[in-house]
RNA sequence: GGAGAGAUACCCAAGUGGCUUAAGGGGACGGUUUGCUAAACCGUUAGUGUUCGAAAGGGCAGCGAGGGUUCGAAUCCCUCUCUCUCCGCCA
């Protein structure tokens, strides 16, 4: 949510901003519309409230206090239904409406638009035609879509046999990694409440994202960011215990609508996925360092398995509902010869903080403020897993274990046997 | 799943329709006293959300959550959530 003083004071700025992020003019001024009615409608419900009190007898009221009591009673309710309606109306629009970019985000329509900022790693040449992953992870005996398909559905995948062992070996990995980083390590549900949803945006403008459990209000949670940011909901936090890192492994659980025919091949988009996800609660004047910290802790995984990625920053158009500012990571794929999504790193300052209602209490003359939230993959482990098949293969169409994974696996190689 | 008991502020806790502007105690904080500490005594302690205001400072809401009854609800009614005790089932 954002802060309803940005439309207030700086409602130019702040809807041209907006809009630079898809969002209706039409919707922007109705909300406008609205938050201004609602104060003066308040205002004067609240003056009708505090008559009454005055009026309010010690003892049995006399008819004629009786008959002034009713009358006011009357009013206030007419204007009670008036304001809720009101309000109900300026909480949906501000709860649809997403964050505003940060000015540092590049301006954009599309992808087509986000800005690469770094390189890293060599991309590896191969003297034959290179594999893709599923071809390289189905013929190793590593995953199985076919069973998974019958068992489940598509879009859902069995590891199997060392497939299994590199998908846990990976976790493992990633959680040690960032736990070594100051991470505190969390192990949350898989299944959240709806108000969890609320909190950090997936809710409710996405409901079509996710799976909702029915007849209950839980959901499959799509990203442990929803957990791990909700572990603070509605709470004051001490200044001084910030930052709070966490790192979790989670099972995450997609719908993927509009997606059909996208992505097909292999275990890179999937209905559950696992992933390593880093949250951090901070000071809002240190978020914009924290982002450039988190996006360095994703990487390090990067660096340390040895996989050619590069950095992009979202542009405009681009950035999740939720976010300010975002740093994607891309991993290379050699079957596709592109750099593919394997990370996203965002900055949300106070927007999820004001929806979540998580504040921080300054040491020095105890204010209590939204304090900033920032989140990122550290990293999506089946697209790690994909990506580890296809840049380690060899011309026999084994897999290379990565020096860091060796003694997570106990192996050197993974070859049919 | 069944039966029962609970939820009031930082903690404990009183409060069954207007005298509550939520008592009292503990703790915490400030002060008096003191060489220092403790004790004693005095005082402060409703966080938060929202709104009005340049500010100082006001208003409104808040007794687990949401509805309802009433001129008026912590208090009466309904629904839900969570905690505890017992029974059943279960990895």
């Amino acid at each position: 949510m954002n802060n309803p003083k940005l439309i207030r004071e700086k409602y130019d700025e702040t809807k041209s901003s907006l809009i630079s992020k898809k969002v209706s003019p039409e919707l922007i001024e109705e909300y406008k519309e609205r938050d201004e009615l609602w104060r003066a409608e308040g205002i004067a419900l609240d003056e009708l409230k505090h008559q009454r009190k005055g009026l309010m007898p010690k003892g049995k009221p006399s008819p004629e206090q009786l008959a002034l009591l009713k009358e006011t009673s009357e009013k206030i309710k007419l204007k009670q239904e008036r304001v809720s309606e009101l309000d109900r109306e300026c909480h949906d629009l501000a709860l649809s409406m997403p964050n505003v970019p940060d000015s540092s985000a590049p301006v954009g329509i599309s992808e087509e638009d986000n800005v690469e900022l770094s390189k890293w790693g060599k991309i590896p040449e191969f003297d034959f035609e290179a594999m893709d992953h599923e071809h390289l992870g189905v013929g190793l005996g590593m995953f199985d879509l076919k069973t998974a398909a019958k068992v489940t559905g598509s879009r859902f995948v069995i590891y199997k046999n060392k497939g299994a062992k590199l998908e846990r070996a990976l976790i493992n990995f990633m959680l040690d990694t960032h736990s070594k980083a100051g991470y505190e390590e969390i192990l949350p549900p898989a299944v959240v409440h709806e108000d969890s949803m609320v909190g950090t945006g997936q809710l409710p403008k996405f409901s079509h994202d996710s799976f909702k459990i029915d007849e209950t209000p839980y959901w499959l949670s799509p990203t442990a960011e929803v957990q791990l940011t909700n572990m603070e909901r509605d709470n004051v936090i001490e200044e001084g215990t910030l930052p709070i890192n966490y790192v979790a492994y989670a099972p995450c659980f997609r719908k993927e609508a509009g997606t059909y025919g996208k992505d097909i091949r292999g275990i890179f988009r999937q209905h559950q996925f696992n992933k390593v996800e880093l949250v951090k609660f901070v000071t809002p004047e240190t978020s914009m360092d924290e982002l450039e910290k988190l996006t360095g802790h994703a990487e390090t995984i990067l660096k340390l398995l040895g996989l050619p990625y590069r950095k992009v920053s979202l542009c405009t158009g681009d950035l999740g509902f939720s976010a300010a500012k975002t740093y994607d990571l891309e991993v290379w794929f050699p079957s596709q010869k592109k750099y593919r999504e394997i990370s996203s790193c965002s900055n949300f300052l106070d927007f999820q903080a004001r929806r979540a209602l998580i504040r921080c209490r300054r040491s020095n003359n105890a204010q209590v403020e939204y304090l900033h939230t920032l989140n990122g993959s550290g990293l999506a482990v089946g697209r790690t897993f994909a990506a580890i098949l296809e840049n380690y293969q060899t011309n026999g169409g084994s897999i290379i274990v990565p020096d860091v994974l060796k003694p997570y696996l106990n192996l050197e190689i993974i070859e049919n046997e």
